[in-house]
DNA sequence: GCGACAG
DNA sequence: ATCTTGTCGC
């Protein structure tokens, strides 16, 4: 199993939003969409406006040159009123309601500025490379009953990532192995492009699951697989970058339509997108108020994935190794600084 | 009516 | 996901 198919492609998304913001003239400002815009997807606005409000300020670093939508000032990370200061100084306008409208720039006019064509934005190389990528996606049904299956989540704490592997057997649920490790987030999470930040932890800890012998037959992750806007959530990507079944857990729906029936205790509806039923809502056999989503990811089909995680609900909303992979993946991640 | 959106 | 205190319920 190679992992460069993630690490050698994830770009430092940081270190080119910087480049874009210190590419804003001096005396015109722009806004968190556009510079979105520049970085491939409007969709990663929300992370610009996050990564303002809690970058490190650098004296060159022109921040104080990015508003919110209509020209309206805060959330800089450096206080409205520094902000109001420094770009009067440059000769904006800042009026009671915010910049004048001249001032901003707009995706077209700040793509020219820097250079940049549609084909270097990095979100846009990622989506290209999950289109590539779900080509090689495999709908069948399992071999065999599995003997075991593990589930992997992630949790972080400041920069750091936890990722934690934890194998049960099948169908009984007994806890078999459990193991971790750590290592530096390199990718901030933008919706849909979640493999992006979690995949390479997951695939460490995968990774040293197997040298000690601990591959489970089916890997169930924290996250959608084919109910993904481009059909490649991060259970699909792992399973196509190691070629193993793999099943998607969520507790809310990313993408897809449910049928509109009641939901039983122990009951599962369909769930289609793009006219393919690719996943189910299922209710745990004790009835939690709340359901989760399984969506296929790889090796494997719709009916496979209820199969294999319906014995392992305990007394918990998520199947036992999902829970037990997040319970000690967080408590890990507290205890780390 | 439009757009949201997994972790 | 994380930041956070108490609080309601099985």
């Amino acid at each position: 199993m190679s992992e460069s198919e993630v690490d050698d492609v994830v770009p430092d998304l940081e270190a080119i939003l910087r480049q874009c913001i210190a590419a804003i003239p001096p005396g015109r400002v722009t806004t968190c969409g556009a510079l979105a815009e520049l970085l491939g997807d409007r969709q990663a606005a929300r992370w610009v406006g996050t990564w303002l409000v809690e970058h490190t300020h650098l004296e060159e670093c022109a921040c104080h040159r990015v508003v919110r939508v209509g020209g309206r000032l805060g959330r800089s990370g450096i206080g409205a009123d520094v902000q109001r200061d420094l770009l009067r100084r440059e000769g904006v306008a800042v009026l009671p309601g915010g910049v004048s409208e001249e001032a901003i720039i707009g995706p077209q006019e700040l793509a020219s500025l820097l250079g940049i064509e549609d084909e270097d934005r990095p979100l846009r190389k990622l989506r290209a490379i999950q289109e590539d990528l779900r080509k090689k996606v495999i709908i069948t049904p399992l071999p065999a009953d599995p003997k075991d299956c593990a589930g992997v989540d992630v949790s972080y704490r400041g920069q750091w990532a936890v990722a934690v592997y934890c194998r049960v057997s099948w169908p009984g649920g007994e806890k078999l192995y459990e193991t971790s490790v750590v290592e530096r987030a390199r990718f901030p999470y933008i919706t849909s492009y979640l493999a992006f930040r979690e995949l390479s932890p997951m695939l460490s800890v995968i990774r040293k699951a197997a040298r000690e012998d601990q591959l489970a037959d089916v890997i169930a992750v924290d996250g959608s697989g084919l109910l993904h806007p481009r059909g490649m959530g991060i259970a699909s990507h792992l399973g196509v970058v190691i070629d193993r079944p793999t099943i998607g857990i969520t507790k809310t729906l990313l993408c897809g339509q449910m049928e509109q029936k009641e939901l039983l205790p122990g009951g599962t509806l369909a769930v289609e997108w793009e006219g393919r039923h690719l996943g189910v809502v299922l209710r745990s056999q004790r009835g939690h108020a709340q359901p989760v989503f399984l969506s296929v990811g790889h090796r494997i089909d719709v009916e496979g994935c209820v199969r294999v995680i319906r014995p392992l609900f305990a007394q918990h909303r998520l199947p036992d190794p999902i829970y037990w992979a997040d319970r000690l993946s967080r408590a890990l991640a507290r205890q780390l600084k």
